[in-house]
DNA sequence: TCAAAAGTGTTTATTCTACACCCATGA
DNA sequence: TCATGGGTGTAGAATAAACACTTTTGA
């Protein structure tokens, strides 16, 4: 049963640029294996087409979850890929998101049109089909922009974390090295981490101080007009 | 003549978000005021449907161009809007664009299915159609982040301007007063602006010095890996 | 007892903030 | 000559940057 349009109409997908953060706190992509046409084979951002029916973030949480099995975490939209040739089938708009996961606590399982879904580290990925790889682009500068002044990077951690993971993960996310007192200062003096009374176990040495982000301190925080910057 | 798919298909709009500063050092909105349905006789933003055979860029310059007149400055995607009664004819998703213009350079005309364009102070917009007010002010915080750390302020100026002028732009933009002198030193450290030798014509007080903004000087300083924030 | 990471302060340089008066111009 | 905005410096406070050793733990 066909549809009908006085005008022609490209089609819209969503795509999906997921970051996590693995055990040796190097920052990673989740790529899938494309096993339909065009680039059969080929590594990807997982997406797909949007439903008439479903809003845009909809469309995206559900083709995370159906391609990845990724059910919950922040998703943000990131912009959207307009250039004219971008699919060679047809005319397709695409909308990319941002998704931010613990990757700790994430098993995969590809589905539907995703014949494997793996991590590969933003700084060596493979070939990618589409305009993928420039959409991966434009989220790592839009992440590095925005862990800088808001807290999404807990985000991409365990609900309990200690210092050091965290200084860990904002080197793996800019690339640079952090001096450890003074990180420690700054984060500190924000108030917006509540020291938990337990500590790191089973590590081969000083167990650290276990630490989760307040949410609930950052609303009020952010109500008040104030601004962090790190 | 009918076009066809397996699949229906959302329509792609684009609408511009269109920054101006007046006279007065206000900052405004462009707005158009719609003669077809829906919302007739509403003010909106200047927007329309995309071309299939065009860029979303291309599709938001042109239509910017055919409802306002308006041929340069400043355009950069905004985001996409997808909500699912955003439009109450139709599945409609629309791709917001920022616009940065000289006002003081251009006189409107309004065209195609826009009955008039008048520019708003953003402070006093009136009701605007489809969710066409939060594309406004998702546009201002993304504005008022942006100026912070990149030369964009400067599209909204004549190529001379006075530094009072530059100080009252940032200062319409952040809603915030900001102190002269303070201003003047950490703005001319930068060594992005160039004093002409020409001053201000024509005011009945002392004539102020005319600066340019270097685009070269500033891609030179993005190249060495340099940011800038006011 | 050794290896490995946790935890902790001070000094110096830089940047930010607040603040007031004289100058040039055209009406 | 007056009204209007142009133009300029300094002192104190706050923030950022550099830097090294002791502690705890499990192997």
């Amino acid at each position: 049963m066909p549809y009908i349009y006085d005008y022609p109409r490209p089609a819209i997908a969503v795509d999906c640029v997921v970051f996590g953060v693995d055990a040796t706190n190097r920052l990673k992509v989740l790529l899938i294996e494309r096993q339909l046409p065009p680039f059969v084979g080929q590594w990807a951002l997982p997406g797909g087409f949007m439903r008439p029916e479903e809003s845009l973030d909809n469309a995206a949480r559900r083709k995370l979850r159906e391609e990845t099995g990724i059910q919950e975490g922040f998703l943000e939209q990131l912009r959207a890929f307009g250039a004219v040739g971008r699919d060679p089938r047809d005319r397709v708009v695409s909308i990319a998101y941002t998704a931010l996961v613990n990757l700790r606590d994430h098993t995969l399982q590809a589905a539907t049109d995703a014949r494997d879904a793996q991590w590969f580290p933003v700084s060596a990925l493979p070939p990618l089909a589409f305009d993928h790889a420039e959409m991966v682009q434009v989220a790592l500068v839009r992440l590095q922009h925005q862990v800088r002044i808001a807290p999404v990077g807990f985000e991409l951690l365990p609900p309990k974390f200690t210092l050091t993971q965290l200084q860990q993960l904002y080197e793996a996310i800019w690339g640079v090295a952090i001096d450890k007192r003074n990180f420690r200062k700054k984060i500190l003096k924000l108030g917006l981490l509540v020291p938990l009374g337990e500590k790191e176990q089973g590590v081969a040495h000083r167990a650290a101080q276990l630490y989760r982000f307040d949410g609930d301190r950052y609303r009020q925080f952010q109500q008040a007009g104030l601004n962090f910057e790190l």
